[in-house]
DNA sequence: GAGTGGTCTAGACCACTCC
DNA sequence: GAGTGGTCTAGACCACTCT
């Protein structure tokens, strides 16, 4: 049934799910034109509707999809920041590979920013910024070393914002 | 059964969510503490493990429980703590912000690692790691400048994961 | 009314974690 | 091994939207 395999390690939502998440990205199914509905692909991947709808939540969470009441699932605007911000979720990269992502913030100081820096955050070199240290985990294992540099008044929010 | 009414034009995952999202800010379950596992819900509230699940999976979502594979479902730290330590999703401190985060990647690559990178990864000194260099933009004002520090399978493992 | 998804049940078997 | 959640099935009935 359309390459879902059943022996698959790959759970059956998960193989469904990679094959509308290409078919989408490939332009089978346009930006605003709806998927087929869960009938249709219950019959065409030969899974059970539970499996289906698990699909269509994960795209959901993917943003690639929206369901409209009592009218069907919708295919969203490709949003471009959408292959970056995966990249950037790290807590949910994590969870899709089914561990407890965590963090340790390790320091976090007002330092003048370096010329790089400065050029990306349109500062001027030498201005001041807040720099965060930070160890990301998976399972309590390290797994990253995090540096970012925050323009001052943004930072100081966020560090509010944490108390 | 604990409250939960059948009739209510809340459906019944809403209501079990509620009971515990009470449950849990009372203190009721404290921070830490696992949950009464899925088998004990069922009986606790008298509707099925669907529905349980989908109780669990909305806690989730608000960010009140998560699971641990095989052990069970434990109780966060509240937010605010969190904010910075747990889930230091820039994704996601954006949005409550109001903002539309996005990021823009710099570069990737493969380098040697420092003796700071290394201490804090369990690596010794020198080891190749990949390093990401990224951007982060609220409403594609550049935010933050970010350099990321990956072992390096699992680094590949990302770059390959992003398709 | 016909078509869509929303909720819910009662089962089943599997994978992981800890002892 | 026992205990936990993860996946999956095959049904059922309901609420919404459009015509």
């Amino acid at each position: 049934m359309e390459g879902i395999d059943p022996d698959s390690a790959l759970p059956l939502y998960a193989q469904v799910e990679a094959a509308l998440a290409t078919s989408i990205c490939d332009g089978k199914f346009a930006p605003g034109s709806p998927l087929p509905n869960e009938t249709a692909l219950i019959q065409q991947y030969g899974v059970s509707r539970t499996t289906i709808r698990q699909t269509i939540q994960n795209l959901i969470r993917r943003g690639l999809v929206e369901i409209r009441r009592g009218k069907g699932t919708f295919v969203l605007e490709p949003k471009i920041t959408q292959e970056f911000t995966e990249l950037s979720g790290f807590v949910e990269d994590m969870r899709v590979l089914g561990h407890r992502p965590s963090a340790r913030v390790l320091d976090r100081s007002v330092v003048p920013c370096s010329e790089t820096v400065a050029r990306h955050l349109g500062l001027a070199t030498g201005v001041k910024v807040v720099r965060i240290h930070r160890v990301r985990l998976a399972n309590d294992v390290p797994i990253s070393f995090d540096e970012t540099y925050l323009a001052r008044e943004i930072g100081e929010k966020v560090i509010e914002n944490d108390l």
